[in-house]
DNA sequence: AGCCTTTGACCAGCG
DNA sequence: TCGCTGGTCAAAGGC
């Protein structure tokens, strides 16, 4: 039995298909799914000797929201070789996300990292280094963050701290005591982290990664 | 020509 | 065995 792995994906802004993951695939089949309102929609690797599929549910509760449940893995090498491609993807739904406030932002990111296996954030200009591929964030000098054993949609399931933070962000994160909310506290490392320069954000996004976004699956069909 | 999406038909698993 | 359901197939048409 193949195996396989949820995620949980938000629409961006204004648009109401999941965004790209960077890797190519071909619709096979459409179903509607009892129970559910929307279509389930099935995709396979368009590789031939490929194996990988995925299965993409919007979520009636949540119609920004698509479950995307992937199925074996791209044995044509199309992960690897796309995952600076899929890094620009998830940098372009950080840029587009930042009018909807820092907080969601970053919640967006955290759900990002740590639903994605072999999924990792990596800034070479800075050396921040995320990864979940080891069962925790890969960060220089720190083994900090736990990594769930399962996907924390909708809710934030695993402890994020300020320590935390902290070590994530290299430096003090101020106490956001009187407001306990993880979207206050990410605002305010958002906005600790941006001021540093140290994201890189849409400016940069858009002078570089306009040609080498990777086209797309279902996300931009119309 | 080749690849894509659409969509109804078909198949297999399960109760 | 039968019917339901989820997953896949494949023909048709578009780009």
């Amino acid at each position: 039995m193949l195996a396989r792995r949820k995620e949980y994906v938000e629409a961006r802004p204004g648009e109401e298909v999941p965004p790209e993951d960077g890797l190519s695939w071909r619709k096979y089949g459409q179903k509607l799914i009892l129970g559910e309102k929307y279509p389930r929609e099935y995709y396979r690797c368009p590789r031939r000797c490929c194996e990988a599929t995925k299965m993409v549910q919007r979520i009636e509760t949540e119609p920004l929201t698509f479950e995307v449940t992937y199925g074996g893995s791209h044995s044509c090498g199309q992960e690897t070789k796309n995952q600076n491609e899929e890094l620009i993807a998830v940098q372009q739904t950080k840029c587009d996300e930042v009018g909807r406030g820092a907080g969601q932002i970053f919640e967006s990111y955290i759900h990002k990292m740590v639903s994605t296996p072999n999924n990792s954030y990596n800034n070479s200009s800075t050396g921040v280094e995320f990864s979940n591929s080891n069962s925790v964030f890969n960060i220089p000098n720190s083994d900090f963050i736990p990594t769930p054993t399962s996907s924390p949609h909708p809710d934030m399931d695993f402890p994020f701290d300020y320590s935390s933070f902290t070590h994530l962000f290299g430096q003090d994160v101020p106490d956001n005591s009187g407001n306990d909310s993880l979207a206050a506290l990410a605002a305010e490392v958002y906005k600790l982290y941006e001021e540093n320069g140290k994201l890189n954000f849409p400016h940069r996004y858009d002078k570089q990664a306009e040609n080498s976004r990777p086209s797309n699956n279902v996300g931009d069909q119309s």
